[in-house]
RNA sequence: GGGCCUGUAGCUUAGCCUGGAUCAAGCGCUUGCCUUCUAAGCAAGAGAACGAGGGUUCAAAUCCCUCCAGGCCCGCCA
């Protein structure tokens, strides 16, 4: 049994009140707190003299001291028991953190869904870097996971790059470039509209040649976009193709299915409309709760192949299902939701995003004012460099190109992950490349001192004396350690991935105090060395299952 | 006009779901620390009316209401 559930228990023996812990927000107050505010109605006396009296009478296994501090009784569990419980459950499970919620089960995650018409910029890769973070995590807890892609490849915009590219077929770099210079072209002549809409038609009417076209453009485009997430290790298992659902039944059976729930209309125009009345969230957000499904000409527009698509998900998920979606389409996805409640069909979760805009405004592909996320990555890598060098000049090759990218993709990872998805960031290179403090390289150089003291010593003692360990400095690492299976819960129940960032900074924060502080090689006594020694595997270890988790490797030396 | 999100130190953030002891970090600033396991580091210090006001509670950054500021969204784009 764990401390928490031994105080917990020992206080209803004692005072027949069932009683929630805290973490006292200072090491030097216990382990565990009990604030006895809680307690003061039932027992009727004042707090203070509850917890004073609560010192004196309670006696629990492992716990070796307990102090009243005014109204909260602290609780300092016995430091050589803790350590050992936790750096043994370290080492014995190679999982450790995993909660193994996911064995046998399944997630489906959909991500990026970028539109198929340029390069990738960095505010859309917020919605990669977190979503593969919210991959790794769900693999740790045991689903098998699928990684999903929507291809979006049947829109004005893929009209548009066919136009620009006019029979050629541009290289995945020149896309950028074409699609800006139409839109403005576009601008200033309103007949080449025509010629968008017409080509789309053309599409629609399945027409094979202008489909060949279309789809010349959007695979040279998924590869150029698979090409730059996957050299930073991000990876999907399927794309699927929008215009599927333009040619295939499944929109026409979304269609016959929402008419029979009697809430679909035709309305003045035409047009099959569902009615979203009764859906608070729908009804609050729009002026008129409808999502408009076909044209007047009964095509389909995006959201009833959205639907569709998203119906499809929803059975090939055997457990969870995941979407990452911009904040600016919230109210949009309330809108698929409604629908598929009618239907009957669970929704995915979501886990929306903010913007990352630039300093003179909104990122946009459109006008081309953009960071685009493969110069991200190749400056991030570059600056790493610089500064490899600048500690060791002699470093080269493929070594050198190995570490920078660690190091650079680690950078961008990490300053991504860490602020909560609902924070609208302000994108500065400096920031976002940060390689000291609150950073990703910064966790990478605990990892890698850790591994120059083991490197150093490679002698093992099989089972060392935990008791030993009785600084300050390796209490908090050790009761640190013992938090990360809360970390991982926390993270995935929540699909929260900035937690583990967060988590993993504290980690490596608390190691860097151990090592200024409590010297390992030359510790003195070999018990105290190899004591010492265990927690720096330990640490190792969880560091680099935190960092896996993110997406982020762990350099050996730095 | 309505809905959702955000507002915490000069700057960037964690903490808010699940209320609890002096609000926790990073950058920047001041002062120390490399002939001892890697200074991409450590230690110490200055710096916060937690956007404003009300309410609930023994207790509010955290829950509720109002207001202010910024972002996003609100019918044949995707």
């Amino acid at each position: 049994m764990d401390f928490k559930q031994s105080i917990i228990n020992a206080v209803k023996k004692e005072a027949n009140v069932e009683v929630a812990l805290e973490v006292p927000p200072n090491p030097d107050l216990g382990d565990f707190a009990l604030p006895c505010f809680q307690l003061a109605k039932a027992l009727r006396k004042n707090p203070a003299q509850i917890a004073q009296e609560l010192a004196k009478k309670l006696a629990i296994k492992g716990i070796a001291r307990i102090e009243a501090k005014g109204p909260y009784l602290n609780f300092f569990v016995d430091k050589g028991t803790n350590a050992e419980k936790v750096l043994t459950a370290i080492s014995d499970d190679a999982l450790y953190g995993s909660s193994g919620e996911g064995k046998g089960k399944h997630a489906l995650i959909e991500h990026t869904s970028n539109n198929p018409n340029a390069d990738i910029h960095v505010g859309r890769a917020r919605n990669s870097i977190i979503a593969d973070s919210v991959v790794r995590l769900l693999k740790f807890q045991g689903y098998a996971t699928d990684v999903h892609y929507f291809v979006n490849d049947i829109g004005k915009q893929i009209a548009m790059l066919v136009l620009a590219a006019n029979g050629k077929k541009p290289a995945y770099e020149q896309l950028l470039k074409l699609y800006v210079d139409f839109n403005a072209k576009l601008k200033e002549n309103d007949d080449l509209e025509q010629d968008v809409f017409a080509l789309l038609k053309k599409l629609e009417d399945g027409d094979a040649k202008v489909r060949k076209q279309f789809r010349g453009i959007v695979d040279n485009c998924i590869k150029g976009q698979r090409a730059i997430l996957s050299d930073v290790g991000i990876e999907f298992d399927s794309f699927d193709y929008e215009s599927e659902y333009l040619f295939n039944k499944r929109t026409e059976e979304v269609l016959a299915a929402l008419k029979r729930t009697g809430k679909l209309f035709t309305d003045e125009q035409q047009r099959q409309v569902l009615d979203l009345k009764g859906f608070p969230e729908v009804e609050k957000g729009m002026k008129n709760p409808v999502l408009v499904l076909t044209r007047s000409d009964g095509t389909s527009l995006y959201p009833l192949r959205d639907i569709a698509y998203t119906m499809d998900k929803a059975s090939w998920a055997k457990g969870r299902n995941i979407l990452l979606l911009g904040e600016d389409q919230k109210l949009y996805f309330q809108q698929v939701a409604a629908a598929l409640s009618l239907l009957k069909v669970a929704p995915p979760e979501i886990v929306h995003y903010a913007f990352i805009v630039l300093a003179d405004g909104k990122m946009s592909t459109r006008s081309g004012n953009v960071v685009l996320f493969s110069e991200f990555a190749k400056e991030a890598v570059e600056r790493a460099r610089k500064e490899i060098l600048a500690r060791t000049p002699d470093m080269k090759g493929k070594a050198l190109d190995a570490l920078a990218r660690m190091i650079g993709h680690g950078a961008i990872k990490f300053s991504i992950i860490k602020v909560s998805p609902d924070k609208m960031i302000t994108f500065d290179w400096d920031q976002a490349l940060s390689f000291e403090g609150d950073s990703g390289p910064y966790v990478q150089y605990a990892y890698a001192r850790i591994n120059s003291i083991l490197e150093k010593h490679k002698r093992k003692r099989p089972k060392p004396d935990y008791s030993v360990l009785t600084h300050e400095a390796e209490r908090n690492l050790i009761n640190h350690l013992g938090r990360f299976p809360d970390a991982v819960s926390q993270a995935s129940k929540n699909l929260e991935p900035h937690v583990i960032a967060n988590y993993a900074r504290e980690l490596a924060q608390l190691f860097t105090a151990f090592y200024h502080s409590c010297p390992v090689l030359q510790a003195g006594e070999d018990r105290l060395v190899d004591a010492r020694l265990a927690l720096c595997i330990a640490t190792q270890s969880v560091l680099k299952t935190a960092l896996g988790l993110l997406g982020i490797d762990t350099p050996e030396s730095m």
